[in-house]
DNA sequence: CGCTTTTGACCCGCGC
DNA sequence: GCGCGGGTCAAAAGCG
């Protein structure tokens, strides 16, 4: 996990934050789209959510990893160029300060580091009696009858999901999801193909871990040869999506997929027009998406995805992708046992006391969980030492980094009728299983604060001091020429080993 | 010229 | 049956 952390770069927008100027000290890509922006046609076109080639590394890694004071060149941020600089000019008060605040922050960042070792090994605990409890869950023939009915409303109907997740079956996928999470939590992820997913429900149940995938329940719904009454009454959710709101002035948020235009309509309700897509990326890719602006707030761009790939997924797209299909598994799984997803939520410690509320509603033909990056509920938010020198993040970034994974979820995550209205619905906490998919929705979160980048290089340019260093943005098409001084972020934003748009129970 | 976007028409499900 | 609204189609227009 600390690889996660660490490596949670994404994300930076094309078009920053309209509310906040274009820096003009601290550059960065952001500039490109200012109002003298040579090409505002294109700098307003799309947010980026999940550009591949973002980098972010966090200062403390480098200063962990290098006490000379230089930045790794290959990470791109020189920090600690001051000090040159201060030394040149014979400042050596100022050296020495910079120093002292080296040290410190040195020794915060060990602090941070234990934290969140502690953290891992917890997560990891947690995962393990998780699994262990599912496998008996699944094992256990006397299961209540509610809870059998609730599995069967979302089990396959065909023979496999094209991508990734196995979204029609969440316990399943998370199951596989978070066993790979456990076993390659570092390691380089490589796309799914159909075909393993097809080999995973067409084997036989073997083993301990295929007896708690495949369920009798499963074998009996994946056979069409059931009363279709049965069906009928057991499956009242005919489809399912994910839906993302996120603020943007962007007509389209960019999630690394091709997507082609293929209607518009006014909505009910809603002056501004709901766009329609289709995956391009693919002949035959069923994957739409629905993009409209929220009615109450028009900076709030809702994306609404429907439908599995049929098709691999560059890098810049499975983030999104994970995080929605994510959203959806668990969307799905803590439908099946809301009750109980809410008794063992309560009973977690409290790091992990799930931060993720869902709302349901029995009565949508199209349930859609609705993963809303605009809003926090834990605001306002601060970083876990008051006394730090970023005050930048404190006020522009809106994550809360208390070392806690479970309340960077703090972003509501709803689960709706189609309309991504939030009345006081009855909702249930999320169960254990949040964890599995903590850091694509946490990518989602930070992604979804246009001035995340801008933030981040105000932070680094008030611990260094101004002028040290351009920080720049990079371009999700690489095409910005990054600068030595630049802030490099990880492309590996950790994702589910599968990946899929979404899923759609039908 | 090929691809994408636009936009009115059409289809379908649902409620009355 | 009718109207409404959501979703899709497809011809025309736009664009590089």
């Amino acid at each position: 996990m600390d690889g996660q952390l660490r490596d949670l770069g994404f994300l930076h927008s094309r078009r920053d934050d309209p509310h906040q100027p274009c820096p003009s000290e601290v550059t960065t890509e952001v500039d490109k789209h200012c109002p003298d922006d040579p090409n505002p046609k294109r700098s307003i076109k799309e947010l980026d959510f999940f550009s591949g080639d973002v980098k972010f590394v966090s200062h403390g890694r480098d200063l962990e990893s290098d006490d000379t004071g230089r930045s790794d060149p290959s990470i791109g941020l020189n920090l600690f160029a001051l000090d040159s600089t201060a030394s040149s000019n014979g400042d050596t008060a100022e050296v020495k300060m910079l120093q002292g605040e080296l040290r410190r922050l040195q020794e915060e960042n060990g602090k941070l580091k234990g934290m969140l070792d502690q953290i891992t090994k917890n997560y990891n605990n947690l995962q393990g009696h998780l699994l262990l409890s599912m496998h008996k869950q699944h094992a256990n023939p006397d299961l209540p009858d509610h809870r059998q009915k609730h599995e069967m409303h979302y089990l396959p109907p065909s023979p496999a999901a094209p991508a990734g997740i196995d979204v029609n079956n969440p316990i399943k996928s998370n199951i596989k999801a978070e066993d790979e999470l456990v076993s390659q939590r570092a390691t380089s992820i490589t796309e799914p193909t159909s075909e393993g997913s097809e080999q995973e429900q067409q084997q036989p149940q073997g083993d301990c871990e295929q007896t708690s995938r495949v369920s009798p329940k499963t074998a009996k719904l994946e056979h069409p040869e059931s009363k279709p009454e049965d069906q009928s009454a057991e499956m009242p959710l005919r489809k399912a999506r994910v839906s993302v709101r996120a603020r943007s002035e962007a007509p389209m948020i960019s999630d690394g997929c091709q997507w082609r235009k293929y209607g518009q309509k006014m909505a009910k309700g809603n002056p501004c027009p709901r766009a329609y897509y289709r995956c391009t990326m693919a002949v035959g890719c069923p994957v739409r998406k629905q993009v409209q602006r929220c009615a109450e707030d028009k900076t709030v761009l809702i994306t609404t995805y429907e439908g599995n790939h049929n098709h691999l997924l560059p890098p810049s797209a499975t983030a999104m992708a994970s995080t929605t299909s994510a959203a959806a598994a668990m969307f799905l799984s803590n439908s099946m046992a809301s009750k109980e997803a809410q008794a063992a939520s309560n009973g977690f410690p409290p790091p992990y006391r799930p931060p993720t509320i869902v709302t349901l509603s029995a009565s949508a033909p199209f349930p859609t969980i609705t993963l809303d990056l605009t809003q926090n509920p834990n605001s306002p938010i601060q970083l876990a030492r008051p006394a730090q020198p970023y005050p930048a993040f404190t006020t522009a970034f809106p994550l809360p980094l208390h070392g806690y994974t479970s309340q960077m979820l703090g972003h509501a995550m709803y689960a709706t009728p189609a309309a991504p209205k939030f009345p006081g619905t009855p909702f249930v906490t999320m169960g254990g299983r949040d964890a599995a998919s903590l850091v694509e929705t946490v990518s989602a979160v930070i992604a979804s604060d246009p001035g995340f980048t801008s933030a981040l290089a105000a932070a680094i340019s008030n611990v260094i001091g101004a002028g040290a260093s351009q920080v720049r943005n990079t371009d999700p098409n690489g095409s910005s020429g990054l600068p030595s001084g630049a802030v490099t972020v990880i492309p590996d934003t950790p994702q589910l080993p599968q990946s899929c748009t979404t899923f759609s129970p039908t």
